[in-house]
DNA sequence: CCGTCAGGTTAACGCTCGCTAACGTCCCTG
DNA sequence: CAGGGACGTTAGCGAGCGTTAACCTGACGG
């Protein structure tokens, strides 16, 4: 009833554009003009869609904080394999996000102070739960592991598996299942490291 | 003769509230005025110490990138311990620096793209080398991992290293030396699981 | 056929920014 | 004690920014 999901909006067109751009030059280094230049129109067009730069913006940090959230908590809801399974399902679901979307993951963890304070209490929010639901499930797999540190992994494991978009080209990247592989291989191994006596 | 080392000169001062203010808001989002307040003087003031503010941004990174490579490349002269020694000192070494120069670190991989060609030119040698002087190590104490895999283990390794600086509150940390032996046992649990087959 | 509305356009505004110019002041040195 | 350099200051410029205003056009329902 709200929002169809059919074609691909003007509205999500310029933030798919939005997004490359400020993840390649930083929110204030993007102007409104090139934005609306990467889209076929020029500038003052996007007020049309968008209450501000600043909105773009907001609704893309927002957009993906909630996106992580919700399908971090979709796989703890279809969890049927035990902990180790689940971990290995959120990991796998992170890698998927950071290797397709690299622009929103830069984006994610650079430009969040530049929000409102309302919307970066709401951004910091969704990731807090984000986190929570990783350290649960790093918990259950690793007991002995205490919340403290179980928090420190989790957000190393992040910087970790964030780390792709950094590579300045795509290029040297071993095929994505093989880079996926790998960045798998090696959260499983921090975690298993951080727990180990 | 050319240049003393004792007292913190105000180019200095200057170079490290500006990494603040850089690392906290963004290149773009601080203007002169505010670093010239920063340390007491006001804006103009700063062009009797450098050429403008891209050169202060300039001066950082190259510094940055020039000081791990210099640290890393004395490490690696030290070595009389084997290779394994060498990897937990150059993982200490890269600690140490994310630990304590946290400003300096998040600058480091966020506004590289703000620099003039030639400086992100001599920053990304800086870079590459010392990513390859760690690929060499790691290799040497895991040959059976192929260059390739090596290089996108040792940028997630520096992912993870550098995470710490995106933990909104330095609160919350387990203690300084806590925290420090978590990440490098985290790194070396990611290497080793890199390396197993 | 008319009215409305979504989605554009260009012109222009006010503000901020990086930077320069012109000037002042202290201190050190010959 | 003259003079000059190091190190500030304030005033102001020119450009670029986000945003608004006013206007245009084509599609469409009654």
């Amino acid at each position: 009833m709200a929002t169809r999901t059919d074609a691909p909006t003007r509205r999500e067109q310029i933030l798919r554009e939005a997004a490359r751009l400020f993840a390649e030059r930083g929110f204030h280094g993007v102007g409104v003009d090139e934005i609306g230049a990467a889209v076929g129109i020029s500038g003052p067009g996007l007020y049309r869609h968008f209450a501000g730069k600043d909105a773009m913006l907001a609704e893309l940090l927002v957009g993906i904080s909630g996106q992580l959230l919700t399908g971090g908590k979709r796989r703890v809801a279809e969890a049927e394999h035990g902990p180790e399974a689940l971990l290995d399902s959120l990991i796998e679901g992170h890698i998927d996000f950071a290797l397709d979307d690299r622009d929103l993951i830069t984006l994610h963890d650079r430009e969040l102070d530049r929000l409102r304070d309302s919307d970066r209490k709401l951004v910091r929010q969704l990731q807090r739960q984000y986190v929570e639901l990783w350290v649960e499930a790093v918990r259950k797999v690793y007991p002995e592991l205490v919340e403290a540190h179980a928090r420190v992994a989790v957000h190393a494991v992040f910087g970790l598996l964030n780390s792709t978009p950094h590579l300045s080209r795509p290029s040297s990247l071993p095929g994505r299942t093989a880079t996926a592989r790998m960045l798998h291989k090696l959260a499983r191994g921090a975690f298993a490291a951080a727990a180990a006596e």
